[in-house]
DNA sequence: GCTGACTGTAAACATATACTTACACCTGAC
DNA sequence: GTCAGGTGTAAGTATATGTTTACAGTCAGC
């Protein structure tokens, strides 16, 4: 993991509305109108959290099958594990710096 | 800890320059002239960063006394962990949802 | 073929964040 | 008194994020 990824990571994360997304998803995963009627929150206004989180890698998602060819986008938590502390941070950025003079 | 107080240090550390800015206090705590000179960034620019990693705690600030009445502002890093999974977040959510209904 | 329940995206706008340039001030050393 | 080295902020601009409204499409059931 570098710097870059972490502070994407710690971004996606840093917002009140994604971490309600993820903590309603890891309570049941379900798909995309679902969700958006659980959180009382916009269709659009959800893709565009959904697709931040998952290129975060923080959330997954997959096509359910209902029919023979009708399918519902489902969503569902990544399992991660952060675990921030001062003298991590040094040592990714220390990482990041040997990478840059080699 | 509230999500909102979460979100707010998660977002002050979900970006380079300001990990970047913790790495350098947490190896060697300074003033923000030498500061900015390390990381090669306006001292404007870093005052910003700074102010928003101490409005999240993240980092701290005191007045270190040269002369008789000369005095520099000196950073050094808030010791801070913190640890996120999935479950912690369901967690935390669920907290914020029965302080409201009651 | 119309309706309801979905999936997705485009466009527009408001607000927040990142970043620069420019200023005003203080102090110690020459 | 002027210079070097500090502190701090205001104002402007560019870019990113958050949010809404509106559109276009698919499928199942009546």
């Amino acid at each position: 993991m570098d710097a870059a990824r972490l502070a994407q990571m710690l971004s996606a994360l840093g917002s009140e509305p994604r971490l309600r997304i993820i903590a309603s998803l890891k309570t049941e995963s379900t798909h995309v109108s679902e969700l958006a009627r659980r959180l009382g929150m916009s269709r659009p206004l959800l893709y565009q959290h959904l697709n931040r989180l998952e290129a975060a890698r923080l959330i997954e998602s997959g096509l359910e099958q209902l029919g023979e060819s009708r399918v519902r986008k489902h969503y569902w938590v990544a399992p991660f594990r952060l675990e921030i502390t001062p003298d991590h941070i040094v040592h990714l950025i220390n990482q990041e710096q040997e990478r840059e003079s080699s």
